[in-house]
DNA sequence: GCATTGCTTTGACGCAGATCAACTGGATTA
DNA sequence: TAATCCAGTTGATCTGCGTCAAAGCAATGC
C-alpha cells in the first residue's frame, strides 16, 4: 500500500502550497511559528476513511493536497454528500468533540492537522485565524446553499452539468486550458460519488453523462477524463444564472 | 396596512428578547453600548420583501421577532428556499456589498439592523462579536447540510415530517407542550413556502399533509394549526437518526 | 491465457412526484 | 347576498428518475 510521500512536503509553512488560502492565510510570521508547533501531517489513500461520523475527533485540519468528501448516511443506507473538500479547505469544528459527518479521501490525500485543544487556544489569542475561519465558513455556507438549489430544483442533466462546470472552473484556476482553448480535466469522483453528491443514482449519472457526450456538450476519454469544447454551452446546460464564474 | 409596533420594543439591548442568542450574545456592557449607537429597528409585514438578491445591502441585521426566508430563484422561475431565519438569526455578510439571496418576511417581522461599515469596524475591534458570528455561521452550515440530506435523499413524506418536527422542536424551546402532553404549534409557512423549502410542489405538500393527518401522525385544525399526538412517531416518519433533538 | 474484481454502461419496467385542472371554504369587499 | 379572492385540497394523467438486471471493459492476480 503506497502512501503519498510525506517527505516531499516541507514542514515549513512559508513554502506550503496552501499558505495563502487556508486558515493560516492571514497569519503573520510569528503566528505561523506557533501554528507550526502544533501541526503534523497525515496522509490517506484514495478510498480511505479519515473519520467516521460520531467518532471522537481531537484534531482539526486543512486539506493540503487531494480531495476529501463529507457525507451523511441514513439508517437505511441512503447517502448524501454534503461537502467536497479541496486543497486549503478546513475540516472539523472548533468547540465540538465528535465528527458530524463521515470524512473520506476521494483521492490520495494529505492533511495538515492541528491538535484541537491547542488550536482552540491559539484561535482565541490570534484573531487572524478566527477571522479567516469565519470568511471560509461563510464561503462554505454560500456553496452549501447553491448546492441546495441544485438538489431541490435541478434536473439530473442540469445537476451533472453543474458539477462538471464546478470542477472545471476550479481546475481552471489551478491548471489551464489546453492549447486548443478547450477546457480539459479529470474527474476526481467515481460515478457513485457523483451520485451521492447530486442526490441521484449512479445509473442516472451514467446515463446523463452519456447523453451529454452524445449531444456534444462534453467529450469523454476513458471514464474519467473530460473535454469541454464550449464551456459556455456547459454552463448553459447547468441552468445557472449565466455569468456565475470567474473563469478567465 | 398595520405595522408591527416598534414602540413596544425597548431600544435597550439589555432587555432585548434575543440578547443572549444573537450576534451580541457574548458582548460586555460596554460593547453593547457601541452596538446600540449603530443600531436601528425596521419592521416588515408578512409577505413583504426585505431585500432582493443582487441589491446593494448596506446593513446587516438580526431577526428580533417573526420569521424571514432566504430564497434563490432560477431564470425560469424555479425557487428554492435556502434559509429559514428565526429570532436571533443573522442576515447579511460582512465584507459583501450586495445580497446573495431574496430575503422575505414570512410573518410580520422586526429586525435589528446595523449599518454595515460601522459594524465591520466594530467587529474588528470586538472579538466577541466575530466569535459569536463564527459560532452562528457554523451552526447554520450544519443546518444547511442536514437540509441537503433532506433535499437529496428523503421522500416527500419524510420531508414534510422533517419540517414539522423542526418547527415543533423550535417552538417547544420557546412555548411548551399543551396540558395533555401533546405538541401543538402554528405553521408559519404557506403550503407554497413549505414546497419551496422542501424542493416539492405545493400539491405534493398538500397531499402529504393530508396523508399524515389520515394516518394519525398529525392533527390539523384549520390549515395552519398542527397537533402532534406522538412526537416520537413524527420523528420516526422524518427518517432521522432517532435521537436528533433536545426536546425535553 | 483465463478468472476475478471493481467500476461503468445500457436496457426494461415501475412508481413517486410533477403537471394540469377542477373544486372547496373562509375571508374580504361591494 | 352575492361576488371575488386566495390558500388549500383533490383528482387524473404524465414523466423523470429509480430499481432491477445483465453486460462491457480495464486492471490485477494466478
Amino acid at each position: 500500500m503506497p502512501q503519498p510521500d510525506l517527505q516531499t512536503l516541507s514542514p515549513d509553512c512559508e513554502s506550503c502550497p496552501i499558505r495563502h488560502r487556508a486558515v493560516c492565510a492571514r497569519c503573520e510570521t510569528d503566528e505561523l511559528v506557533r501554528l507550526e508547533q502544533i501541526k503534523y501531517y497525515r496522509s490517506y489513500q484514495a478510498g480511505q476513511t479519515v473519520i467516521w461520523s460520531g467518532d471522537r475527533m481531537d484534531f482539526v485540519a486543512s486539506v493540503v493536497t487531494g480531495i476529501a468528501t463529507l457525507t451523511q448516511t441514513m439508517e437505511d443506507g441512503r447517502r448524501q454528500m454534503v461537502g467536497l473538500l479541496l486543497p486549503s479547505d478546513f475540516v472539523g469544528r472548533p468547540g465540538r468533540q465528535s465528527a458530524a459527518y463521515d470524512v473520506t479521501a476521494a483521492t490520495d490525500l494529505v492533511m495538515c492537522c492541528f491538535r484541537k485543544k491547542p488550536f482552540e487556544e491559539l484561535m482565541i489569542q490570534t484573531p487572524h485565524i478566527a477571522q479567516r475561519l469565519l470568511e471560509m465558513t461563510l464561503d462554505e455556507l454560500d456553496a452549501a446553499r447553491e448546492w441546495m438549489l441544485l438538489l431541490g430544483r435541478k434536473t439530473a442533466r442540469e445537476k451533472i452539468a453543474s458539477l462538471l462546470s464546478i470542477i472545471a472552473r476550479r481546475d481552471a484556476s489551478l491548471k489551464l486550458r489546453s492549447a486548443t482553448g478547450h477546457v480539459t480535466f479529470d474527474l476526481p469522483l467515481t460515478r457513485e460519488e457523483m451520485a451521492d453528491y447530486l442526490g441521484l443514482t449512479l445509473e442516472t449519472v451514467s446515463r446523463q453523462m452519456s447523453a451529454l457526450k452524445r449531444d456534444g456538450v462534453i467529450g469523454l476519454e476513458g471514464k474519467r477524463h473530460i473535454m469541454v469544447p464550449d464551456f459556455d454551452k456547459l454552463v448553459e446546460e447547468a441552468g445557472d444564472d449565466s455569468d456565475g464564474g470567474f473563469l478567465v
